[in-house]
Formats: structure tokens, C-alpha cells, sequence
DNA sequence: AACGCGGGGGA
DNA sequence: TCCCCAGCGTT
């Protein structure tokens, strides 16, 4: 049973409570918010508001994007992690000129067909974008709605996508969209729900069971890896760092990062493949351990810090490159900025 | 349907 | 230390 005053109650509740001022509302055009939005795919308001703006002053438009280079794109993408979206979106701008003459669609199905935007996302973009009805269920909503009806278990991603289809209403839908989001973020939150205070407590199933803190339903705990991994840090005295374009596949395909070996390779074997005269090293040791968290398995990061005398002359093998850290040009991987952080620190220490 | 993909925030 | 986050693409 669906309540008919839901959308209404929502609506209310956001005119006097509801975010209006977060960077991609302002001049809301339809590239704005399709750029937001796949920044916003699985990662958090906050963290997108410290890379939105600097994105938009270097593409301020599809066409820069489209025009722009892959490494450029992936250098501004660079901490925020996800890197094959940006990898999407740049595609996606490229066909979007060549078919569609620059104008991103207004219809959620043809919208679906560009890398990187599925369901949810092409339906924010034509809802927030071009005022058109269409249902989103991002992790907000999913929770709203979970709650709201008290739907759990397997089924419930289908169920949950019928009850947001029914919910969303015919006008307003730009506003509505916004409300259930910021409904999900700022009342109906993960832990310790603000019922008090929220417009569609009353028909709240899971609020009058008393366990709205089950729902939405935790999937089931995954089992993790641990990955032990070894990147050779190779720096001169400006701090300057060797690079390697790592294979398209794989962890951070695609990116640049120190070079990555095996444990069986020696540094001297190494140095040598790099065209690194042993003369000109003038320290190698082992720095602590660097603990790098990742979602389903944890990397021992072991650099090996290797500094040497001056810049070889001939070290730019297939794909190799000097990094310069005060740029961190070439769309650095944030696991080698940070192995240059740690590598500077080092340094500064000796 | 399940899994891989990243980094950060928060308890 | 762990779960979660304005999901998508692949298998």
C-alpha cells in the first residue's frame, strides 16, 4: 500500500530543511550534474565537494572534456578513486559530441548506453537535469524506502526499485529527488535515525517495529585478501620520482605508480633494467611498513627507498617517467603520491 | 546474482 | 578496525 502523501509530506519537509546549496545545484546545467553524479557514485558529498569545482575550472564544458587528454582528465580524477569512471566519463563526452552534437540526452534509456551511467545515474541526470519523472535508489533512498516499508533480504534491491518508481511523483520531481537524498543523509541516517524529526515517520513500518537500524539489510561479510606488494621508489635530490604506466588491467590500471616488481627481483636487477649505474646509488633500505586499506583486501605496501646521485641518462624505457613532485603531472596515482610523501619524509629525516 | 573497483569518513 | 558511501561494468 502506497501512501499517497509521501511525496507531499517529503516536499514539505525539504522546502524548510533541505540541502540547496551544494556546488553542482549552482547553475545547474545538464553537464554539471551529469559530472557530479558520477562523482557521487559511491563516494560521499563531502569528498566530491573538494574535487568539483577544481574539475569544472579546467573542463568547463563537454567539449574540453571531450578534447581533453586521458591523462589530463585522470590527474584532476586523481584521490578520488573509481578510476575507470573517469576513464567513462571521458569516453562518454567524446561520444556524446560525435553523436548527439555535444547535448547530453534527455532520455534515461539512452543515457544508460554511455559508459559509466546506469540506471540510477541517468535517472538523477534527467530528473535533476531536465525536470523529467524518473526514479532514483541510491544508498539514501535505499534506505528511506527499506525503512519506510520494512523490505529486507534478497528481493528487496527489486522491490525497493518498484516502491521508488511508485513513490516519485509527476512534478517536482527535481526537488523530490534532491528531498529523499537529503532525507537519507541528514535524518533517516544509518545509525541513530532522527525520527523525531522525520516528515514520513508516521507511516514508517520499520520505526513502529522499533528496528530501523536493521534496514536496509547488510549483505553478507566478504571474505578478505591480504596482498603483500613491492614498489621500487627510486628518487634523485630534487625529489623527483621514477614512474611506470602500470598495465590496463588490474589495480589501478592504467595509472602511473612506482615500479611495481616481484619480491624475486633484486635491487640490483632492477637498477640494471632501469639503466641505473650501482655507482650512483648511494643508500638503499627498507622503510616501514605502509598499511593501505582497500574494500575487500588490505595491501602491505613495502617501498624500497633507493636514492641515487643524479638523474641517469638514460632511464625512459617503454612507459617510464620522472615525476616531478611539486606537479605530480602525468595523472599520479594517489598510492604514489603518497609513496612520494612517504619518500620525501624519508628524506627529510636523512 | 556476485564480484571488483579506491579512498575517505565515522563509530 | 570495520562498515559504509548520490553505482557501474563484467562475468
Amino acid at each position: 500500500m502506497i501512501d499517497p502523501f509521501f511525496a507531499h509530506r517529503l516536499l514539505a519537509w525539504w522546502d524548510e530543511h533541505g540541502r540547496k546549496d551544494l556546488p553542482w545545484q549552482q547553475e545547474r546545467s545538464p553537464y554539471r550534474v551529469w559530472v557530479a553524479e558520477v562523482m557521487l557514485q559511491q563516494t560521499q558529498v563531502a569528498v566530491v565537494a573538494r574535487y568539483f569545482e577544481r574539475f569544472m575550472a579546467r573542463f568547463p564544458n563537454i567539449h574540453a572534456l571531450a578534447s581533453a587528454s586521458l591523462d589530463d582528465v585522470l590527474h584532476l580524477w586523481s584521490g578520488l578513486g573509481y578510476y575507470g569512471r573517469a576513464h567513462n566519463l571521458h569516453r562518454a563526452a567524446a561520444a556524446v559530441v560525435r553523436n548527439y552534437d555535444g547535448v547530453l540526452p534527455n532520455d534515461q534509456r539512452v543515457l544508460m548506453e554511455l559508459p559509466g551511467i546506469g540506471r540510477s545515474t541517468a535517472a538523477a541526470i534527467v530528473a535533476q537535469a531536465y525536470g523529467e519523472r524518473a526514479a532514483i535508489l541510491d544508498a539514501n533512498a535505499k534506505r528511506v524506502l527499506a525503512r519506510q516499508h520494512r523490505v529486507g533480504g534478497a528481493p528487496a534491491v527489486k522491490a525497493l526499485w518498484e516502491l521508488a518508481e511508485s513513490h516519485t511523483p509527476a512534478d517536482r520531481v527535481a526537488d523530490y529527488t534532491q528531498a529523499i537524498m537529503d532525507l537519507g543523509a541528514t535524518v533517516c541516517v544509518r545509525r541513530a535515525p532522527r525520527c523525531a524529526v522525520c516528515p514520513v515517520a508516521a507511516s514508517c513500518q520499520a520505526r513502529a517495529a522499533g528496528d530501523a537500524e536493521r534496514f536496509p539489510e547488510a549483505a553478507a561479510r566478504r571474505q578478505r585478501r591480504l596482498e603483500r606488494r613491492r614498489f621500487f621508489v627510486v628518487t634523485d635530490q630534487t625529489g623527483a620520482c621514477l614512474l611506470e604506466r602500470r598495465p590496463a588491467q588490474g589495480i589501478w590500471g592504467g595509472l602511473w605508480s612506482p615500479p611495481e616488481r616481484d619480491d624475486d627481483c633484486s635491487v640490483e636487477a632492477f637498477l640494471a633494467a632501469a639503466g641505473i649505474s650501482e655507482r650512483d646509488v648511494r643508500e638503499v633500505h627498507n622503510a616501514p611498513t605502509l598499511r593501505h586499506g582497500f574494500t575487500h583486501y588490505d595491501l602491505d605496501v613495502l617501498p624500497i627507498y633507493v636514492q641515487i646521485a643524479k638523474r641517469p641518462a638514460e632511464v625512459r624505457e617503454t612507459g617510464a617517467a620522472w615525476i616531478d613532485p611539486a606537479s605530480h603531472r602525468l595523472g599520479v596515482s594517489a598510492v604514489a603520491a603518497k609513496l612520494l610523501k612517504a619518500t620525501q619524509t624519508e628524506l627529510f629525516k636523512a
